[in-house]
RNA sequence: GGCGCGGUGGCAGAGUGGUCAUGCAGCUGACUGCAACUCAGUUAACGCCGGUUCGAUUCCGACCCGCGCCUCCA
C-alpha cells in the first residue's frame, strides 16, 4: 500500500517515500503559548495526528516531533501585563495545550521540543550562516540574508519581488533589503535575553524550527506539517535558513499544509458565546464531536465551524456509537487485514478523510443488516478503520448516557423514572405516563427503543 | 496595489465530462395509546454569462461574490 500526499512545495499530489525505507520523520510547528489555543490551533494538530496513525500502519518507526514556541513578543507581553515571568506563562499555557490536544484523542508526539531549550543550537546556526556568507549584522540585530539564497520563494510560489512591491509594512532601515528576516535581535535589560556574541539578545521567530530539526531529526527531514498561514513567511524562512546552514542539503521531501477554520463570529456567539477557544468548545461538545467536525472536510480545504455543524457531528456520532451498541462484540476478534478497508484506501489518498467518514458509514449499515460472523467481522473492521483516525473507540454505553455538560439526574434516578412511566402505561394512565416522559425531556433525557439516553 | 484560493441541495461536505457521494435536517411509511427512539424508503445542488463537446457541475474565457497572504507581530 501506498500513501499519496499532497507537496505544497511541488503543487502536486505525489507517492510518499521516506529517506529510510523504515522509517519516517515528521515535523509539526505547534503553538506559541500565551493563551488558551484556538480551534484553529487544533486542526493541524489533530490533521497532522491522523497522518501520524496512519504512517505507524506503514512504517515500523514513525517519529513525530511536534515543538512549543516559549519564547516570543507575544509571550513576553503577557507576561509584562500579568506581572509574571515568560518561563510561568509558557509552562502554564503549554500544560493547557496539551489537555486541550489530548481532550481531541490526539496522541503525543515523539518529541516535544521546546525553544528556550535550544537558544545553543539556535546561536550555533546564526553563527554558521554568518560564516557562509547568509547572514550579517545590522544594529545589534543579525538578518539573514535573502539575496544570498537563490531559489528563495520558490515554497510560497511568489516572486519575493511582487511581495515587496505590494508590501504595506515600513521596513526597518537597517536592513540591507527588505525581505531579509531576523536571525537574532537585542534585549533591553528588562526583557528576557540569553548572551550571545552578539550581545545579550534574543531569537528570530523562525530560526527555532530549523535548530530543532536539525538536532532531533536530522538535516532532511521526511514531513514538514503545519498551517496554510506558516508556509509563509515561516516555512519560507526555515527552509531557507536550514538549506543554507546545510550547503544546499535538501531540508524537507513533503510539505503539508492544512487549511483553515472558519467560524462565523456573529452567529456563534449569538448562539454560544465565544467560541473561539478549544477549551470553551469543550464545555458544550466531546472533543470527539470537535476531532470528528475537525475531520469532515478535506484537510485542505476551509472549514466552517458552526453549532449547526457541531451539533450535526454530535448526531452523526450519536448515531455510529448507537449502531456499535446494538451489536455485541464475541470473544474472538476477528483478524483484519486493513488493506482490504476502504477507510485505509481513502486515508492513504492524501488523508481524504470525507470519503473515510462516507466509508465508515457504509461499514455501519454494512454491520447492521449483517448477522453472525460477517457481522463481527465488520464490527472489527469498523473499530479498526475509525482508529486510524481517532474515532469511536470509546464504550458505547458511556458515550450515549455521559455527555459534556449533562448530568445532574443520577442514571438511578432516571430508571426509576422510565419504570414508574412503564407502568403507568400498562395500567392505561396516559397522563401521568406522558407527565414523566416530559419531565425527563426536560432534564435531557431522550427515550430509546431499548433504554434511555441522555441528549 | 501585488500574489493566490474558493463559490455544490436547508446546513456541513466529497467527487466526476454522460448511473448514487455521505452525514445532519426535511418528507413518506412501519412501529407507538399519541409521540420520541429505532427501522425502511425518499425529495433536493453544482454563482452568473459565453465557448469547446454528441453531452459540462466537471475543461476554457469573461463577470459577480467571498476569502487568504504580502516578511519579528500565525
Amino acid at each position: 500500500m501506498t500513501l499519496f500526499v499532497y507537496n505544497s512545495y511541488t503543487g502536486t499530489k505525489e507517492a510518499f517515500e521516506p529517506i529510510k525505507p523504515d522509517t519516517v520523520t515528521m515535523y509539526v510547528c505547534g503553538p506559541t503559548v500565551y493563551n488558551r489555543v484556538h480551534i484553529g490551533n487544533a486542526r493541524p494538530v489533530v490533521v497532522f495526528d491522523t497522518l501520524y496513525r496512519v504512517l505507524k500502519t506503514l512504517y515500523s518507526s514513525v517519529i513525530y516531533a511536534r515543538n512549543i514556541t516559549d519564547i516570543d513578543d507575544k509571550i513576553m507581553a503577557a507576561a509584562k501585563a500579568g506581572g509574571e515571568t515568560i518561563a510561568a506563562i509558557s509552562s502554564r499555557y503549554a500544560t493547557a495545550y496539551f489537555d486541550d490536544m489530548a481532550e481531541l484523542n490526539n496522541l503525543p508526539p515523539d518529541i516535544i521540543p521546546y525553544a528556550t531549550d535550544h537558544v545553543g543550537e539556535m546561536v550555533a546556526m546564526i553563527q554558521t550562516l554568518i560564516d557562509k556568507g547568509h547572514a550579517y549584522e545590522a544594529e545589534s540585530h543579525i538578518l539573514f540574508d535573502v539575496k544570498s539564497m537563490s531559489g528563495y520563494g520558490k515554497l510560497a510560489k511568489r516572486s519575493l519581488e511582487d511581495m515587496l512591491a505590494g508590501a504595506r509594512v515600513d521596513v526597518a532601515d537597517y536592513k540591507k533589503y527588505a525581505g531579509d528576516f531576523v536571525l537574532w535581535k537585542p534585549s533591553t535589560d528588562e526583557e528576557p535575553g540569553w548572551d550571545s556574541p552578539w550581545g545579550r539578545g534574543r531569537p528570530g521567530w523562525h530560526l527555532e524550527c530549523s535548530a530543532m530539526i536539525e538536532k532531533h531529526l536530522g538535516n532532511t527531514i521526511d514531513i514538514h506539517g503545519g498551517g496554510i498561514d506558516l508556509q509563509f513567511p515561516h516555512h519560507e524562512n526555515e527552509l531557507a535558513q536550514s538549506t543554507c546552514a546545510h550547503d544546499g542539503e535538501p531540508f524537507v521531501r513533503y510539505w503539508m499544509h492544512n487549511a483553515y477554520i472558519n467560524i462565523d463570529g456573529e452567529k456563534m456567539s449569538k448562539s454560544l458565546g465565544n467560541f473561539r477557544m478549544v477549551k470553551d468548545l469543550l464545555d458544550h461538545y466531546p472533543g470527539e464531536v470537535l476531532r470528528f467536525s475537525i475531520l469532515s472536510a478535506h484537510y485542505r480545504s476551509e472549514l466552517n465551524f458552526s453549532a449547526d455543524a457541531l451539533d450535526s457531528a454530535q448526531k452523526t456520532l450519536d448515531n455510529l456509537y448507537g449502531v456499535l451498541r446494538s451489536v455485541e462484540t464475541t470473544d474472538v476478534d476477528p483478524v483484519i487485514e486493513l488493506s482490504d478497508s476502504k477507510v485505509y484506501k481513502a486515508l492513504l489518498d492524501d488523508l481524504n478523510t470525507p470519503i473515510a467518514i462516507r466509508e465508515i458509514h457504509a461499514l455501519a449499515k454494512a454491520m447492521k443488516s449483517a448477522s453472525g460472523e460477517t457481522q463481527q467481522r465488520l464490527k472489527s473492521e469498523l473499530l479498526k478503520s475509525a482508529a486510524l483516525m481517532g474515532i469511536l473507540q470509546q464504550d458505547p454505553d458511556e458515550w450515549l448516557m455521559v455527555k459534556a455538560g449533562e448530568g445532574d439526574l443520577s442514571d438511578i434516578e432516571v430508571e426509576n423514572q422510565v419504570v414508574e412511566m412503564q407502568q403507568a402505561r400498562q395500567q392505561k394512565d396516559y397522563k401521568h405516563a406522558d407527565d414523566i416522559r416530559d419531565r425527563l425531556q426536560q432534564r435531557g433525557i431522550i427515550l430509546t427503543r431499548d433504554g434511555w439516553k441522555r441528549g
